[in-house]
DNA sequence: CGGTTAAATAACCTTTGGGTTAAATACGCC
DNA sequence: GGCGTATTTAACCCAAAGGTTATTTAACCG
C-alpha cells in the first residue's frame, strides 16, 4: 500500500544519509559510486537509498554508458515548501500582512520619516511565498 | 538511539494522520478528544501520535484540568525551512539574486525605460529567506 | 469518598525500514 | 566474445513504526 506522495517524500527527508545525499547532489549531478564514497555502508545500502529518494521525487536519474548519474529533482522540494507554507505565520514574524504593515510603520516611525501617501500593502502571491520583508 | 532533531522532525511529517493533526492545530489550540474525532482510530493511537509531534518539536502541549491543550510550536518548522532552503534555488525560480537581476533587466528592457543607476540587488538575510520576487 | 471524563501507558502484533552479503545485470572496451 | 567497472536485485536479519485492547493515572464533580 503505497503512501500519498508528501508522506513518502517527508519519509524520504528523515534520513541523515539520504539528506547528506541531497546535499552533496545540491553542489552538482554525480554518479552512484562519487555519492557512496563519504559513507561507510555498502552500495546497495546507498542504491537502497537512491531508489527511496527517487520513488519520493526528489532526484531523477539519468543513463550515461554503466553510470546513472542522479541530480536533484525540483517539484517534491516545491511541495514540501508548499505545504510548510500553512504554518508559517506560525514562525516567521514578517510573514503575514498585517505584521508586514506594522513593521513598515515602526520602520517610518524610527525614520522620523512624514507619512507617504501611496504606501500599499504587497499582496501574497502563489500559495504563501513571495512577500518582502523587513 | 534517538534520531537526530530534523530527522526525528521529518519523521514525524510522514505520516497523513499527523500532518492532519498539526493542520487542526493551525486553526488552533485544542483537545485530544477535539483531535481525535476526525479520525477512525484509537485514542490511544492519537495518544502515540501526538507524543510523536511533541518529542518532534512541532507541537508543545499545556495542562488544563483533565485536558492537555495541544498547540503548535513553531521552531521545528523552522528548522525545516531552513534545511530546505539550502535547495531552494532548484525550484523557485526568482529566488538566487542573479536570476532576480536577469528579470529585472528584461522587465526594464521591456519596459523601453532607459537604464537606471541606483537599481540594487536585494542581499539574502537569514539563511536563505526574505527575497523580493517579482 | 466514589463516579465520570480525559489522556497516557503497557503489552502485544504485524508491517516497514535500513542494513548486510552474495549474485545478477548493463554497458564499454580490447 | 570475454573482462572489468558500475549498479541493481535477491534473500535475509533485526529494530522501529503504527495499530490494537486492556489497564492506569489524573482531575473535576457531587
Amino acid at each position: 500500500m503505497p503512501l500519498d506522495p508528501l508522506s513518502s517524500t517527508f519519509a524520504a527527508l528523515a534520513d541523515p544519509t539520504r539528506r547528506a545525499i541531497l546535499a552533496r547532489l545540491a553542489l552538482g549531478e554525480t554518479s552512484v559510486m562519487e555519492l557512496a564514497k563519504p559513507f561507510d555502508m555498502s552500495l546497495p545500502a546507498i542504491s537502497k537509498h537512491l531508489k527511496v529518494l527517487e520513488h519520493a521525487g526528489l532526484i531523477s536519474r539519468g543513463r550515461e554508458a554503466q553510470w546513472r548519474p542522479c541530480r536533484i529533482a525540483p517539484a517534491s522540494f516545491k511541495e514540501v515548501d508548499g505545504w510548510l507554507g500553512n504554518f508559517r505565520r506560525f514562525w516567521d514574524e514578517s510573514f503575514n500582512r498585517l505584521d508586514g504593515l506594522l513593521e513598515e510603520m515602526k520602520a517610518e516611525e524610527a525614520a522620523k520619516a512624514p507619512p507617504r501617501s501611496n504606501r500599499k500593502v504587497r499582496v501574497q502571491k502563489e500559495k504563501q511565498r513571495g512577500r518582502t520583508r523587513g
